[in-house]
DNA sequence: GTCTATAAGAGGATAGAC
DNA sequence: GTCTATCCTCTTATAGAC
């Protein structure tokens, strides 16, 4: 790509502070309840502006999450390169980084069930690619670890993968924030702990343990 | 309370009929998207009749939420009465049944953000008695669970509560579903194994075991 | 209490001047 | 490309007749 102007770059810092003030309002309000007012007058232009840079609601989301993405791609490079982790270390490294995120107040809040959202994300490619991409890199991670037995091997790599998703909306993570009895550090070890050791405790047999398939 | 006359049985019976409206576009549609429009199309009368029974949209948010968690405290009332089951597996048995609700279309979405949708709930003592009963009844069997071994005592027993509480919300359900590789029998038992059993393998101890206060 | 009709307002998107 | 002013749709909620 080539530089561009002086011009150019006024232009991409404007539509850079545009995703930033979006990226900030989801993460506060999520996507129905945040206004294109409020973004353009978080950003300081007439919302008409916003429509030169962004032709719909949707695609503003859709830039902010690409944002999210590429920092979690960048960080996804970093452990990647880090050889003294093993897979499910780095896993966790990712899982840590996108709670921090998210009581940061910086991860976006995008309803699964708005069809209109969905369509338009699906239909952006910039974001598609990303997401897959990110969806490969911690997929291969995950088939890594369990076979190293590092990882539940008994169960599906999606649903690993999912699950690890899931951690960026978690709404625990804000319950525990607001009760104000733990540091973020606290909230996200503890959590942390119930994503990979679950709730149970040490105890493994029982005098039932055999009758059933599973406990 | 009395019976109350045959007028007032019918009036209860269109009330219900109402509330299962509103729990099932809550389920399918979540708070935001789901129209008081929508409900009244549903039930089959005029909007305006809805507006004589619940005062907001808000109040009939909240209808739907008691009536999950009547039938939430009878669940429980349940599983208290039987002898054969200890707390830890009393408290799968209700993490399991808020799944199948969910995965059934039954579990009213309720968004965490929306703050008049929240203001209204933490303003119906209804809403609120039943929702500290559940804590109360929940919270007893977690530290009985913690106390026996079969949770992890070193988890404040609130932050076991939440969780829990989070499975009716989950949006992994959800994908699973829409990605039909699943029975909705097959996503409730490896939901609930990563929840209990979490996301590690079997192998418990690394070499770099003894480095750090956690792995 | 049920209906039809409508008020009242929020919010996404655009027109047109500069 | 930025602004002001406006359109237009959707949605909550209510008025008023029956």
């Amino acid at each position: 790509m080539a530089r561009g102007s002086f011009r150019e770059q006024v232009l991409l810092a404007r539509e850079a502070a545009i995703v930033s003030a979006v990226n900030r309002l989801l993460a506060e309000k999520g996507f129905d309840a945040m206004t294109v007012d409020a973004v353009a007058a978080e950003v300081g232009i007439a919302k008409a502006s916003l429509y030169k840079h962004f032709k719909s609601k949707e695609d503003l989301a859709a830039a902010a999450m690409i944002g999210v993405l590429d920092r979690a791609l960048a960080l996804i490079e970093t452990l990647q390169k880090d050889p003294s982790l093993d897979e499910r270390e780095r896993l966790k490294a990712v899982t840590r980084w996108t709670m921090q995120v998210q009581l940061a107040g910086e991860m976006p809040a995008l309803p699964a069930q708005n069809s209109a959202l969905r369509s338009a994300l699906m239909a952006n490619k910039a974001y598609l690619d990303r997401l897959m991409q990110v969806s490969d890199l911690l997929g291969a991670w995950i088939v890594a670890g369990q076979a190293a037995g590092r990882l539940d091997a008994g169960l599906p790599p999606e649903v690993l993968l999912y699950t690890i998703y899931a951690r960026a909306c978690d709404p625990v993570l804000g319950v525990l924030k607001a009760s104000a009895n733990f540091t973020d550090d606290q909230i996200i070890d503890m959590l942390l702990s119930t994503c990979f050791h679950g709730l149970d405790g040490a105890v493994p047999k029982t005098a039932s343990h055999a009758a059933g398939q599973a406990t």
